[in-house]
DNA sequence: ATAGGTTTTGTCAAGCTTTTGTACAT
DNA sequence: ATGTACAAAAGCTTGACAAAACCTAT
């Protein structure tokens, strides 16, 4: 295992503790014992990163630095899966890395040891959410979210290996033409699938067409269109309608608010992924 | 295989790093090593457009570039595809190796590439079926399969998390009084929850009156009873009678023939639990 | 366990009582007693704050502070939480009904909100104890009490995982031949882990050849057999004492005592499983 | 409650070194 | 293409400082 360091100001940046201070526990406290480049820079660990950011947490929460710094230090390094911040402070950790390997093994101990739909609403959501925010203000990278994106879009999909299987309901998924996000869309159809339907996914981007032959040939108890931006489903209104005439159709995403769809003759969904999965099957299924 | 080669300015464009710091990134880092064309241009390869990207991502990302070409060259060139053989291998050696973390590495590794039906198909009726030759002709139980059985277990329930949700048939499972081989029962129910169904799993050596008491709770659409020997079964014969007369009864395992299910009022299953579990969705439904 | 303490003004500013105030407190009654840092500094604990937010409630319901003082003082220090036994109850009642899916959502809230040392000591712990009692007194295993073991044995067993992985000392966990109940041994394992131990997990019924192949495969520090029952241990007396020859063997479970461990030429564990893993942390680390 | 002294802790400065992308001469 | 050079940005160490928080005693 090959270890990501990275060097004072860049753990500055990540933790937002500045590199005085950061210099200024490691000398006070004993908090961390980088190892030295060559020139001798302090190259961190992301074992560090997690010291720094509990240190930090703690001082905000009003505890002494000292005193902090001796519960810190006084913690295993490792903390097992059992601990559900620090498994979804890790998976964050490696996919800022470019961690691939890190990224699935947090994963993994997060699924494997709390349900899907809570690890989806408190950690998934929340980190989509984030990058969203970051990137409206400029402050991630490309490389850095598409390898994000990557990562849990192709994880995601593992798990929903084999979700049209079976005998419930079937839902046909499909982000909006020109649509391209579509993590949000994987995880709501992992949600349904947890409710027992089954799936028939299309992902990004699909035209409407496509759509519209996908529900004629599978005749679904659902069929569900999502956009993030509202102009995604007003380019397409005409033909939405025509579908909402001959399949039960909803919409959801940001995009979507009840005039527009009430003037589709589809019905919204409201909320996160797992919240909107939760009201299609409860809504869906006495129709 | 004839490599297509490029040249600097093309991998210059390609990436968007300068030439001026690819030829940098070579001197320093040793990053690159092309080989060279007749007139002395370096000629570069898809491997070698990989590196650089990789590089080129840490380094946005905050790594120094010192760090990130160190990272990038321990890493191997192309991660190697997933070999069905191989990962079988792998689970294989860390089971005997008492190699928690690794059983999972490889676990994951064929669950992620393969999908569940084909891993338990191929790999773990497989082991099962060895362990229960192995304890047929007498032999002592070798140490590691004690070790191999629990990890297993664990990981199996954990991929049965919220079998029992939807809207499917439901289905009882338990092992006989005493039977305290589980995996396949457990095998049984995910293989019935790919069709669809909702499993309440009850577990090795469940008592006759706690199988009695789910059933008459949930009212399901098949109770499962599982043995390996014919006692486990016929000690509580009269129970099962009982427990058929009021709910669809099936018995499953080696310890289990058509004479014994009939006198007991209950349908057998035959063969390997995945088997079985197709030939329980497709019998018990049209009723 | 490394308590969380805090100065006097953060508790001043949590209490909403001055910090002369709580000196005053502290000269006149004795309320509290902080320790001191080293530049002598009060330093709180949690029970503290308890402590003081007791007293100040008193003092403003009318009760002169002396005779508040006396009250507080005479009081066990219990913090109380709604929302925590919510969830716990939630957990109760999805088991009693079979409810696999709301069970693991309610372990989900509880694990995600409070943290496994709690959960365990809380919850489970407690849950087990019942368990035992019924047991003891021969009271008939209720239905539910079989489902709900089978559903939190798959769930802590996901909560394990990759338990074995780090540098930490090494522990090899089983229950003795016979032994069934492994729950207890489960959070002994993860209480342990906390503890940055790395855990290789035999679990129920471990035959003592199974132990010892793999106490001498792994050289662990710690080898950790339990039972319920005395006879269980009894049984293979004399395969204990050659295993205690060959590594460090620890006891642990109601069949236990001292005597016994004596003979062996082990060493007993007491009390509860977490306070049993403290007990083996603190003990065996020193060797 | 005030006064006067001590501790804690985040921040800064000066002077020097290392890293790294880019530029230029051959 | 090569080799050298350069300069901006980022780091390092030592030492110091000042505001806030805390102590005791009156």
């Amino acid at each position: 295992m090959v270890e990501r360091r990275v060097r004072i100001g860049e753990l500055a940046r990540r933790t937002g503790v500045s590199p005085d201070l950061l210099r200024a526990w490691e000398r006070r406290y004993g908090l961390l014992a980088p190892v030295r480049s060559d020139g001798n820079y302090r190259l961190y660990t992301p074992a560090d990163e997690a010291r720094v950011s509990a240190m930090k947490a703690r001082v905000e929460a009003g505890v002494p630095a000292g005193e902090a710094a001796r519960i810190v230090l006084a913690e295993p390094v490792l903390p097992g899966a059992a601990d559900f911040t620090a498994a979804a402070g890790a998976l964050g950790t490696a996919l800022e890395d470019f961690d691939d390997a890190g990224s699935h093994a947090a994963l993994d101990a997060l699924l494997s040891g709390f349900g899907f739909e809570t690890v989806a609403r408190e950690v998934l959501l929340p980190y989509l959410r984030r990058i969203g925010e970051r990137w409206e203000r400029g402050e991630t990278t490309v490389a850095q979210e598409h390898f994000a994106t990557v990562v849990l879009r192709g994880r995601l999909l593992g798990l929903a290996r084999g979700w049209d299987r079976g005998t419930g309901p079937r839902a046909v998924l499909s982000c909006a033409p020109g649509e391209l996000h579509e993590l949000g869309l994987i995880l709501f159809g992992l949600a349904l699938r947890g409710q027992g339907w089954r799936i028939t996914y299309l992902g990004a981007d699909t035209p409407l067409d496509s759509l519209t032959a996908a529900s004629r040939s599978l005749q679904p108890a659902a069929v569900v269109v999502v956009a993030l931006t509202r102009g995604r489903l007003e380019a397409v209104r005409a033909e939405l309608g025509v579908l909402a005439g001959e399949a039960p159709l909803w919409l959801a995403g940001a995009g979507v608010d009840a005039e527009l769809a009430e003037a589709c003759g589809a019905r919204p969904l409201h909320g996160d992924p797992v919240a909107a999965a939760a009201e299609l099957a409860g809504a869906a299924l006495p129709v």
